[in-house]
DNA sequence: CGAGATCTGGTAAGCGCTTACCGCTGTGGC
DNA sequence: GCCACAGCGGTAAGCGCTTACCAGATCTCG
């Protein structure tokens, strides 16, 4: 037997570690030493293996009982190199007020100050609220649970352009990462991913990493021949999410396609830039009634909560939505359905993007190839009341249109 | 110099590692190699251990740099005894669909099964809505940023009556554990906090641990004032929130002393019991119409959660909010000023909850003993629209009571 | 200019766990 | 009855890092 030089065995808790309060956690050295086996032995009850005789699985099981051990996770992971971490990095205004904008020389100075959007106290805490990301993370959540394993959540600040060395860090402790929209540039994202299995959300799969996004092209397809056919709306605005998420760029490419093919007027110029905020939107809708050119008839927001910075806005102006103007949304966020008129959007399946995510990293961790490198999961469109339909006699008053049929057919 | 006995140094990635795809990260090993020191030396530039000379700390961080070395958590972890992370558990339903009720013997079985609920599709998913957890783990998530530490988010089903062994395998992944409302009994969290530091929110602080709560005493006195004197009203409601809820009581408590005080009546029976979620509240709400019993002036919701569930029961019924009934809540989620009419409410400084809860959590990590084992942040009244005031001038809409200025002046 | 004090870097032990390897015991086949 | 062999438990190495301890170099001051 090992004994250390101050007369204690390898792990027997040492009498000045704490004073009654704390007792340091038994090791793997105090079970043995309770069932009169050797730690060797304890392991491998403890990890089913080799299949030991059953009285040594009985003592061995008598004593973790009787202890309460649980193996400390970081001598584990040391010995295994599996920490049974995932890391998930998002990114969002850290401090409390609106988020700083999107690239967009075009934005006065000081607009997105305090000052600025005091009129949009209603989104003080937006960033407060529970985001899209947020829903993705529980989804995450559920399938990491699954395979024992947790989540090490770390948001990196909106103008933190040195994000690279935290995500890093993020990295050492945990087995693979989730990276949120934006997180990473795309050398970064290369150069890390050869360390450590990457997987993004929303983003563009490379080489290295594998993505998971939903099927922008189906969803906004019905959307866009929803409003361009069912309602014979003729001029539209894109308001955009950030200028480089790829997923506002789908949805404005398949917009405009539609629009095109309608004969229809698309609206989505620079000053259509948002940044996927409430209250970004706001600003940018309070500035298109300033300018005095009359708005399009049907406002095709990137997502939801732009959509409700927009209805903000049209509401307080005296603009009536659906009926002068109407407003769509994208994602289906909880709030959709709780607003006035409630809002028409295209669901994403927003938890399971987040349970993907997990099993294609978990896949990588465990040394397989993904099959797939890029997934977009399905889409569909609710139509609500914010379009201009009336709300329909189902049960919760959602039409629900299935994309896929009501296009194909 | 140790070396193997496959010929490598210790740290030396070995050749069937990974193939080209993945590469092991660099170790300490390595960076002394690069830097021509030993993995002491390094060891101490990292740390700023013992001022090394100006000539090794510059070989040791342009080898660092270059390399891109960040220390491995775990084996850190196991040699400091610090994992820099702290567990967060929250109870919720991890299942689609409506959370289980608290026990509530009167509520016949089935109420709350999926059919039962189905009117109440909108609240389907409530549970994957931004929550007062949500918005606590975001502040809890602020304040560890500040000291390096990381969040380890764990949900454990609300049905799960062995959360225990869970919530050890949680502590045993990290330095100490924030425990939100109704994870583990009371003797359970005894014996756990004797070998982990534990933080309870809006529970009951207990000799090992400490509690971060509210002061649900002022908040509620300066609602119940305005309610009482004025508006006048003079038969009131309170809808509980769980039966074991520390909060809900409390809340209970000071309402119905000062309905007392006033002369007015207080509902509050077994049939007011919900369980903080708008579906529970949505159910206990249609019950009470159905029994055709008078409904009170106004309803005291214990939280905005199922503030949100009546008012959506009552306006379905056709019953006037605040005209017929008036309602309100407790917290200030970010959605309570999007419901119409906007919802008076009590505002808890949610993300504060969160901070001060890692603050303290840090300092028992530390070894100290925290000054005060029970904390009560100040909250204070948001009268709004639900209570039967007239939106005010004010920019957001919003009158704001200070309960301390307004009651004790 | 030499002895002690000071400073700096290296060596090695140890954190708590898993597992390769070794040796002992008991079994079956000849 | 003996030996090969399977089965099982123990010993010890090693995961990547920090740090006590030691030894050599440098400095200080009598």
């Amino acid at each position: 037997m090992t004994v250390l030089a101050d007369g204690r065995e390898p792990g027997e808790p040492s009498q000045a570690a704490d004073q009654g309060d704390d007792i340091a956690p038994p090791t793997i050295y105090d079970v043995a030493r309770a069932a009169g086996v050797s730690i060797a032995s304890v392991s491998r009850v403890l990890n089913g293996r080799r299949n030991p005789r059953p009285e040594t699985r009985d003592r061995v099981q008598r004593a973790v009982a009787e202890l309460g051990f649980v193996p400390d996770s970081a001598a584990r992971a040391l010995s295994v190199r599996l920490k049974e971490v995932v890391g998930v990095v998002v990114r969002r205004p850290l401090t409390a007020g609106p988020p700083a904008p999107a690239p967009a020389p075009w934005v006065p100075a000081g607009a997105w100050d305090t000052a600025g959007l005091l009129g949009y106290d209603a989104f003080a805490d937006e960033t407060e609220s529970l985001q899209f990301h947020d829903m993705v993370n529980r989804g995450v959540e559920r399938a990491a649970q699954r395979r024992g394993f947790d989540l090490l959540v770390r948001s990196v600040d909106i103008t933190d352009h040195d994000a690279g060395r935290r995500v890093l860090a993020l990295a050492r402790k945990s087995d693979g990462l989730i990276l949120h929209d934006r997180v990473l540039e795309p050398d970064q994202l290369d150069q890390l991913s050869r360390q450590v299995p990457i997987i993004t959300l929303a983003g563009i799969a490379r080489p290295t990493t594998a993505n998971v996004g939903s099927d922008n092209e189906t969803g906004m397809r019905a959307l866009a021949r929803h409003l361009l056919y069912d309602h014979g709306y003729t001029t539209l605005g894109y308001l955009r999410g950030y200028a480089d998420s790829p997923d506002s760029q789908a949805r404005l490419k398949t917009l405009a396609a539609e629009a095109r093919g309608a004969g229809a007027v698309l609206f989505s110029g620079p000053q259509w830039q948002g940044n996927y905020y409430a209250a970004g939107a706001a600003v940018v809708t309070e500035r298109l009634l300033a300018s005095g050119l009359p708005l399009p008839r049907v406002i095709v927001c990137a997502n939801d909560q732009s959509a409700l910075g927009v209805m903000y806005v049209l509401r307080r102006s005296g603009v009536d939505v659906p009926g002068q103007v109407a407003v769509t949304g994208f994602d289906d966020i909880p709030m959709a359905r709780h607003l006035h008129p409630q809002l028409t959007t295209v669901r994403q399946p927003i938890g399971e993007l987040g349970e993907t995510a997990f099993e294609v990293l978990y896949s990588m961790i465990s040394g397989e190839q993904p099959a797939e490198r890029d997934i977009a999961l399905p889409t569909r469109l609710l139509c609500r009341e914010s379009c201009g339909c009336q709300p329909g006699a189902t049960l919760a008053g959602v039409t629900e249109l299935s994309s896929v049929r009501h296009l194909r057919s």
